[in-house]
DNA sequence: GCACCCGGTGAGAGCGCTCTCGCGGCACCG
DNA sequence: CGGTGCCGCGAGAGCGCTCTCACCGGGTGC
C-alpha cells in the first residue's frame, strides 16, 4: 500500500480548466455568477482530476465544520442497547447526511469525561451538539451551555421547566399517558394501575404525570416502580397482583415493561384483555406487534424526533439566529389499538 | 446568545508568554526541547487565555485529523438495535478517546449511500476507517479498499479467504461452535441439533462450520435455520421438535436464538437440561443470565473486539507502515456452563 | 584560546482554501 | 457617441497552525 496519493489541489484544477482558483472555488460552491461554459470546463476538469476539497482549508477560514457532535451520556450500557436511542440516531444521521453534515459520536463514560466533552464542544471542532441527557442530575447539559455551542437536547431535560431558553424535542409524554389511561377507563375499567419508568428520567416522570392527570390520587398503591426493561416490568406486575387483585388494567410505560407484564399475566392466568387491559408506550416494532396478545400501546415517531432534532440545530445554525427557534417542540403521540386494550 | 467569542490564537499566547510562535507551538505539542521555566511561562498563557488549538489548521499542514470513520452499513434496522454492535462501538469510543481521536459515524443506508461514503473517505477526511460488513454481496468493503484509506474491519469480511491482505478483528467462531458441540457430545447427547443465524454472515456460516467440524454429516434435519433473533429461534425449535422429536441437545447460533428456543421447549414440556440441553453463543448479559434455565454459552468479549479494531488501526496509522500488521486477528472465545447444558 | 558542536529559540514560509477587491468589458441610458 | 452601471473574472491577502532552517550562546576538545 503506497503512502496517500498527492490530491489535486484548487491550483490544479485552475490550472487544468484555465482559469483562477477563485473560479474554480466558486464552482465547487454553487457555481454562482460564473458562466455556464466555464462552469462546464472546470466541472471536467474536478471529474478529471478526481478533486475533492480539503475539508481542513475550507474549515480554517470559513470557520464553518459541516459537522455535528452526538453527545451520549451513557451511565449503563442499556442507553445504547435500546433501540429508542438506536432509532433516533438513525434520524438524526438521515437529516444530517441530507445536509452534508457528519455525525462526531461522542459517548460519556463517567465524571471524568465529561470535562472532556466539554472541552471539545468549547474548541470549536464542530457547528452544533445534539445532546442526550437521560438523567436529571446529569451535569453534562450545564457544560454544555457554557461551551456556547448551539444544542438541541433529545428529550426534555430534567432542569427545564419551561423557564429557561433550551431547545429541545420531546414526545407528549403526558398526553400520550392520558390518552391511554383516558382509553381504559372508557373501556369501564376501574382500577388502572401503572407501572412507571425510572423516574429519574422526564419521560418516565412525565407518563406517571398523565397517568395522575387522569386517575387523580387513585388507590397509590396501583402505582408500582419499573425500569423500562421487560424484568423490571414483570417483578411490577408480580408486585401488583400481589397487592392489588382486583387490578383490570394495567398502563406500562413502555412496551418493553408491557411485555414483561403481559408474561406474568399470563403465567398467573389472567387473561388479557378479558381480565385486565393492558396498555404500552412506544409502539416499538415488531415487539408491539407480535406480542401475545398484540399490544396497544401509545406510538411516538421515534426516528422523526432524531431528524427533528437535527433540522431543528441545522436550522439555528442558519440565517436567522434570532430568537425565532423555537424552545420546546413536542411531537404528539398516536394511539395503536391492537387486541391487549 | 452572542457570536462565538474570538477564539485565542497561537499568536496570542506567544505574545502573552513573551516568545515566539514555534515556542507555543512546541510546548502545546508535548514541549519536547523547550527549557522549563519557558515551558511553565507559556502553559501558564494558555490556561490564562483558555486558548484551545485550531483543529482545523493543524490538520491543514500535518495531513492528520485524530479522526477515525466508523462505517455501518444498515440494511435493516436490526443493525442497531443489536446490542452487539453496541457493545463494539462502545470499545471502539473508549480506545479512540483513550488516543484522543475522534469517532465520525457513517450509516449507510441503500445503494447510494455507497457512493456518498466511498467519497468520504476518499476525501481524506478522516485517518482510516473501521467498517462493519455484515453481508456477503455487500459492495462496501470494496470501495472502501479502492478509497485507498487504512481500515479494519469488524468481522471477517465474507469475500477474503485469508488470500487478501485484509485487517480484521473477529471473534473465534468456528473453534467457539466445536467447543459448544463437543461439550454437547461429552454430555453423551447424540441427536445434537443446530439453529444457525443468517448464513450470509461470516459469523453464522462459520459457527456452522464449527458445527459440522464435530458432527460430521450427521442426520441433515437437524440443521435449520434461523436469523439471530428471538422469534426465529422460536420457529426453528418448533420446525426442529416437529421433524425430529428424539433431538436431546440444541446449540443455537447466538443467546437471543437459544432464548427463543428455550420458549419453545419450555411450552412443549420438555425439561432442560435434563430432556434437551441448549447452548448460545454470545453470553449476552442479562440475557443469558437471567435465562430459565440459566444459558449455557460462548461467551466473545465484544468491547474487546471493539477496542483491539481501533488499536489495530491507530497502530497501523503510526510509525511502522511495514507488513508488521497481521492480516486478521482472531479472539478466542470461551464456554461459560451454567444450567441448560 | 580557538574551532566546533549542540541544544534552545525565533523567523518565515506555506498548507489549501475563501473572499474581498478591483479591473475590464458589455449593455443600457441620455 | 460618451458616460454610467453592472456582471464576470482574476489577483492577492490572509485563516491558524507546523516545521524547517538559521541563529545564538555556552560548553568541549585539542
Amino acid at each position: 500500500m503506497t503512502e496517500t496519493a498527492p490530491r489535486p489541489t484548487l491550483e490544479a484544477v485552475a490550472a487544468r480548466a484555465g482559469v483562477s482558483r477563485a473560479t474554480v472555488s466558486r464552482v465547487v460552491n454553487g457555481g454562482d455568477g460564473v458562466r455556464e461554459p466555464l462552469v462546464e470546463r472546470v466541472r471536467r476538469a474536478v471529474e478529471e482530476l478526481g478533486y475533492v476539497p480539503n475539508q481542513a482549508a475550507r474549515s480554517l477560514v470559513t470557520r464553518r465544520h459541516d459537522a455535528v457532535a452526538v453527545v451520549v451520556a451513557e451511565p449503563e450500557t442499556r442507553v445504547f442497547a435500546d433501540p429508542f436511542f438506536a432509532l433516533q440516531l438513525r434520524g438524526i444521521s438521515k437529516e444530517l447526511t441530507a445536509h452534508d453534515n457528519q455525525l462526531v459520536l461522542l459517548l460519556t463514560e463517567g465524571r471524568d469525561d465529561h470535562a472532556r466533552v466539554g472541552r471539545y464542544l468549547a474548541g470549536g471542532h464542530v457547528d452544533g451538539a445534539l445532546v442526550f441527557s437521560l438523567h436529571l442530575d446529569d451535569p453534562l447539559p450545564g457544560l454544555i451551555q457554557r461551551a456556547g455551542v448551539p444544542t438541541v437536547f433529545g428529550g426534555r431535560p430534567g432542569w427545564s421547566d419551561g423557564t429557561t431558553d433550551v431547545v429541545y424535542v420531546d414526545s407528549d409524554n403526558r398526553g400520550g399517558a392520558r390518552e391511554a389511561v383516558r382509553h381504559l377507563a372508557g373501556l369501564g375499567r376501574t382500577r388502572v394501575a401503572h407501572i412507571t419508568g425510572p423516574l429519574d428520567q422526564t419521560s418516565a416522570a412525565d407518563r406517571l404525570d398523565g397517568y395522575r392527570d387522569v386517575m387523580g390520587d387513585a388507590d397509590p398503591r396501583l402505582v408500582v416502580g419499573g425500569d423500562f426493561t421487560p424484568a423490571g416490568g414483570e417483578r411490577a406486575m408480580r408486585e401488583l397482583l400481589d397487592r392489588c387483585p382486583d387490578v383490570d388494567a394495567v398502563f406500562a410505560a413502555n412496551d418493553l415493561t408491557a411485555s414483561g407484564a403481559l408474561r406474568v399475566l399470563r403465567e398467573r392466568g389472567r387473561r388479557v384483555p378479558e381480565d385486565v387491559a393492558v396498555i404500552g408506550f412506544d409502539d416499538m416494532l415488531p415487539l408491539a406487534e407480535q406480542a401475545d396478545p398484540p399490544l396497544t400501546t401509545v406510538r411516538q415517531d421515534i426516528e422523526e424526533m432524531g431528524r427533528l432534532m437535527a433540522r431543528l440545530l441545522l436550522g439555528g445554525l442558519g440565517p436567522g439566529d434570532a430568537g425565532a427557534a423555537p424552545a420546546g417542540v413536542v411531537l404528539p403521540t398516536t394511539l395503536v389499538r391492537r387486541t391487549s386494550a
